[in-house]
DNA sequence: TCTTAATGGTCTGTAATTAGTCCAAAAGTC
DNA sequence: GACTTTTGGACTAATTACAGACCATTAAGA
């Protein structure tokens, strides 16, 4: 009974990487073109300096495009003035068509929680330059004249750029890998039509708060806003079976 | 002037890994000992299964485990009920006294601000279970007793016991993060005696808070908190003679 | 047309990391 | 005292990842 207490909860001891260099590129690569952080048609740096940010040695990046490559996501052209280009969306999409991990979708949407609004709230607090005022308004006027298809990346690009005018790097980048779990999580449910007027309406409030420097109500609107996706990740959770679920929640 | 959209913003993208497994391995767990996880006298787990829990092989665990043990943080024995022990706080502190750097301050407490208050929040929204309750009470008796050699690590597994109650793993592996980012900041700046009584008091509100339900004042009651350590350190960021700060900011 | 520079493509040798096996010590159990 | 079991300690072979050098292709520019 002595000896139960010098015992150390594992529960807390956390893996030290997720998967070997090769799968985490891939994942990360991925992760930022769904992201729309690499928008179709946008050409990535060269193999060298992506390397170098990605901090992968070259070797390892190139086989990671080469999956992506395979798979539809990139197209490479060699020679000066070569480089590696986003595609068209082919939704080849791999074959994620695991059940939604209810820990998952809890972890994630709490997790989110925590850091949109907060993000938000800072946001309107900091003294913003001009140059970070153009920033929000334009992604914002991106993601608002983005087609149904496109619609999901310019969302999460909008999201992050909230982040990014607070001036955190870390915050900035737990956004973005929230972000990138949440658009897992839809990619495993039937497509819903959602309603991009009401979205980009609350996107417009958002942006509106922070630009007036109005803490609460940014925060309050990025809650709103949060609100929707949700409940209908939660929808699909409570309802047994998944692909017509018989009662949605109501929001 | 086409080409110009075409590029990818690099800032964005950030390394996949932050070192070598070695490294990594290392950091983690020195981490997990300055937090108070692994508490002093505290037992780890057997290398097996601590390098298993750490998603590393063995050798590299081992060769980890060796260095710290070099420094005079674990103490080893083998043989059955043998095992790797914390060792009594002998403060080598290999070498960390580097200057401040202004945007890891900053990047650090912005974070910070962002997932305390909320998670007291969401810990004072949530429904606790008694197990948790005691989980949190726990915490604070044993900060509270501490003495001052070992408060730190005290404090730092209360804050992240907050956390743990939300119920988002996440949520956890980033206050820990960001509190073990907290931790070495002030390891680097001289020692001023913290007013522990003070400290104890604001602990105290932040869970009367949380237990009754009180979701705005745990979010109060840690932003306050959280007050004393940011004003600390910025204050060492605008003193130029950074041993001897003539004018400490009044918190 | 030729040159040049930036880019992807290829290869090699080295180091890090892993999985697995076996050994050695220690403490409880028979 | 002999046995058993759990633990750290040590070694090996295979794989992964890396750094760096060099080749091949391309399009702009002289």
């Amino acid at each position: 009974m002595e000896e139960a207490s010098l015992e150390v909860p594992t529960r807390l001891i956390r893996p030290v990487r997720q998967g070997n260099a090769f799968e985490e590129t891939i994942e990360r690569l991925l992760q930022n073109i769904k992201l729309g952080l690499f928008g179709v048609g946008d050409k990535l740096p060269a193999e060298r300096e992506l390397a170098d940010l990605l901090g992968v040695s070259r070797a390892t990046l190139r086989d990671a495009l080469a999956e992506l490559q395979k798979a539809g996501y990139v197209e490479v052209q060699r020679g000066r003035y070569g480089g590696t280009y986003v595609s068209e969306r082919r939704h080849a999409d791999f074959g994620d068509t695991t059940d939604l991990d209810p820990a998952e979708v809890n972890d994630v949407l709490t997790f989110r929680d925590v850091l949109e609004p907060a993000a938000a709230s800072l946001a309107a607090k900091a003294a913003l330059s001009p140059r970070q005022r153009r920033h929000l308004l334009d992604s914002l006027a991106d993601v608002a004249a983005a087609p149904a298809e496109l619609y999901r990346p310019k969302d999460a690009r909008f999201h992050v750029a909230i982040a990014e005018v607070v001036g955190s790097p870390s915050l900035v980048a737990a956004v973005a890998d929230v972000r990138a779990r949440v658009s897992d999580l839809l990619d495993r449910i039937p497509f819903l039509e959602p309603n991009l007027e009401h979205s980009n309406r609350q996107h417009q409030a958002i942006v509106d708060a922070i630009l007036r420097g109005d803490a609460e109500g940014a925060y309050q609107a990025t809650q709103d806003h949060l609100q929707g996706t949700a409940s209908l990740l939660h929808g699909f959770l409570v309802a047994p079976d998944r692909h017509a679920p018989g009662t949605p929640l109501s929001p």
